[in-house]
DNA sequence: GGAGTGTTGACAATGATTCTCATTCTCAGT
DNA sequence: ACTGAGAATGAGAATCATTGTCAACACTCC
C-alpha cells in the first residue's frame, strides 16, 4: 500500500505532447475564430505535419475543457477560439471577423429567472451578436 | 398596358405547391425542432413520396421568410420548427425536447447597447436556453 | 397550343467530421 | 534511466447532412 493505491489527483487533465500545444499556440496566434480545418492548413504551412483528424480530437478535447470555446458559422461549421476560462459571450463582426468578449450578468439573471418560471432546471444557454464594427462599417 | 405591366406585389411570398403545404403541415403537426431528414422520413411514413431534396429546399426557403426557426444541435445538424413570426427566442428541454418560446426585451435592449458601446451596427443575434423540463426532472 | 418561368425528384457530388487500426509517445512508477 | 500500460497520432476509409445537376413537370399569361 506504499504507493498502489493513493490517486488523489488521477485523471491531471489531458496529457502534454507537441500536436496539441502547437494547435493551442496556433489558436494563441489570432484573435477570432478559426474552423478546424483552417487550424490544420494554418499549421501545415508552418510546416507542422499534425494530422487532421488529430486537430479535430484536440479542438474537441479542449473545448470539454472549456480552455475553447465553439460556436457555428451559419452553414454550420465548428469555429473555435482560444478564450478567457470565464462564462462570456462573444460580439463578432460579420465581416472581418473581429470578435469582443463580452459579460452580461444582467443576461444570465434574466435566462435563470425565465427558466425557473417554466419550471426548468440545469440551464446551459448560447448568445452571439453579430455585426459589422466600427472599422469595416468605414 | 391593360395587364402586362401592373404587378405591385410581384413576390408575393413564395408560391404554394403541394410539396410545400406538406412541409408546413408536418412542422405544425410537432410541436419541437425536427431536422430536415426527420420531417422527410415523417413525410415518407405518411405516404408523401417528396424528395428529400425539396425538403431541404423548402425549410431553407420558409426559414429565409421567418415562418420556421432553424437552429443547429450540437453535431451541427439543423433543425426546424413552425413558430410565431414575431422576434423570440427558444428554452429547450434537451431531454424530451419540449420548446417554449420566449420573449425578453431587456435582452434585445442589453444586446443593442452592448454592441453600440463597441462601434457594432446592423445586429442581429441568437440567444438559446437549453435545460430540463419539470416533467423530465420529475 | 406554346413560350417562359418556377418546382420537383432522382441521383451524383461535396465536404466536414468521425472511425479504424497499426504505430508511436507519455508518464507514473521502479 | 528503464518499463509497461494506456493514451495519442496519422493515414486513409467511412459517414452522412447538405447541395448541385438536370431533365421532366406544372402554371401563367399571351
Ligand atoms: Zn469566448
Ligand atoms: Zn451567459
Ligand atoms: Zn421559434
Ligand atoms: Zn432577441
Amino acid at each position: 500500500m506504499t504507493s498502489t493505491e493513493r490517486h488523489p489527483e488521477p485523471p491531471a487533465g489531458p496529457r502534454s505532447t507537441p500536436q496539441r500545444r502547437a494547435v493551442l499556440a496556433a489558436l494563441d496566434g489570432v484573435d477570432d475564430f478559426r474552423s478546424a480545418q483552417e487550424v490544420h492548413e494554418l499549421l501545415a504551412s508552418r510546416g507542422s505535419g499534425i494530422g487532421l483528424a488529430t486537430v479535430y480530437r484536440t479542438l474537441a478535447l479542449y473545448a470539454d475543457h472549456g480552455l475553447v470555446d465553439v460556436l457555428r458559422r451559419e452553414d454550420g461549421e465548428a469555429i473555435y477560439r482560444r478564450c478567457s476560462e470565464t462564462h462570456h459571450h462573444h460580439l463578432v463582426c460579420r465581416s472581418c471577423g473581429a470578435t469582443v468578449e463580452v459579460e452580461g450578468p444582467a443576461v444570465e439573471r434574466w435566462t435563470s429567472a425565465i427558466a425557473a418560471e417554466h419550471g426548468f432546471a440545469d440551464l446551459s444557454h448560447t448568445l452571439e451578436i453579430v455585426g459589422t464594427c466600427a472599422d469595416c462599417r468605414k
